[in-house]
DNA sequence: GTCCAGGACC
DNA sequence: GGTCCAGGAC
């Protein structure tokens, strides 16, 4: 009799443990740990200088790197603050086409250099800076958002801020990660839970796109995954 | 041809 | 939530 209710119960305890999230970020190092041990170091960000740095930032705006790849190599050797401070609107967008949204991006390029033009274009005189006030100038750019501007500030300027993109989040989420709502909030968490070093921050970040292009696509492959060990998704504990 | 991935702003 | 976009997958 009380057999069948204690069964019951058991699977009603199953079914919330299924159903569940890692409490904490505690273990964040540990998938560090595991991706750049398969991935090696990834010495992002592909740029030649800090200033192409900050273009590829706005031209991989919703766009895949190849697309951007593209619109770099097609601007070659205008790729400059003088350049894109006077060329035309729109002479700009067409050197940029193949990266998408090419006639805001063109825009946002100019804004972006205008910000860049107070520090007469020198990238030292911008990290003399601190972080938090580069982050705010940042966000003040039209077409800057916190993405846009964390790598910014990660690869440009050396500052510690994590990036958070689509990426991220869809990797977090299927190890059992609690994902909080906004950009802040989980970058904020994450930062609190990994090595405070420019290169674990650099490393990190890099090594979750490979891992988010070569196994946790958005059809996940995970066959041979480096984190399968610790994946709750791989375990069928998320969906 | 249609569909889709992918940030920021309105 | 709608809009901005090219290019690759299908």
């Amino acid at each position: 009799m009380g057999g069948m209710a204690a069964r019951q119960n058991d699977q009603a305890e199953i079914k919330q443990k299924v159903t569940c999230k890692r409490e904490t970020f505690e273990d964040l190092m540990d998938v560090y740990q595991l991706l750049l041990e398969a991935y090696g170091p990834r010495h992002w960000w592909p740029a030649e200088t800090p200033f192409e740095m900050m273009v590829g930032a706005i031209l991989t705006q919703n766009t895949t790197w190849v697309n951007v790849e593209k619109a770099i190599r097609n601007m070659g050797k205008r790729l400059t603050s003088d350049y894109i401070a006077a060329a035309p609107l729109e002479e700009l967008g067409e050197l940029i086409r193949s990266s998408g949204y090419f006639r805001q991006k063109a825009q946002r390029l100019k804004n972006l250099t205008e910000w860049y033009a107070q520090y007469t274009y020198d990238i030292e005189k911008a990290r003399a800076r601190k972080g938090e006030a580069l982050r705010a100038e940042l966000l003040a750019i039209k077409g800057i958002g916190p993405e846009t501007a964390d790598s910014i500030l990660l690869y440009a300027l050396d500052k510690l801020f994590f990036v958070i993109d689509a990426y991220t989040r869809r990797i977090l989420e299927r190890l059992g990660y609690t994902l909080p709502q906004t950009y802040d909030e989980l970058r904020m968490v994450i930062e609190q839970n990994i090595l405070a070093d420019l290169t674990v921050y650099q490393e990190f970040h890099a090594l979750l796109v490979e891992h988010a292009k070569r196994h946790c696509t958005k059809e996940p492959r995970c066959c041979a995954c480096p984190v399968e060990g610790i994946c709750w998704y791989r375990q069928g504990k998320v969906t």
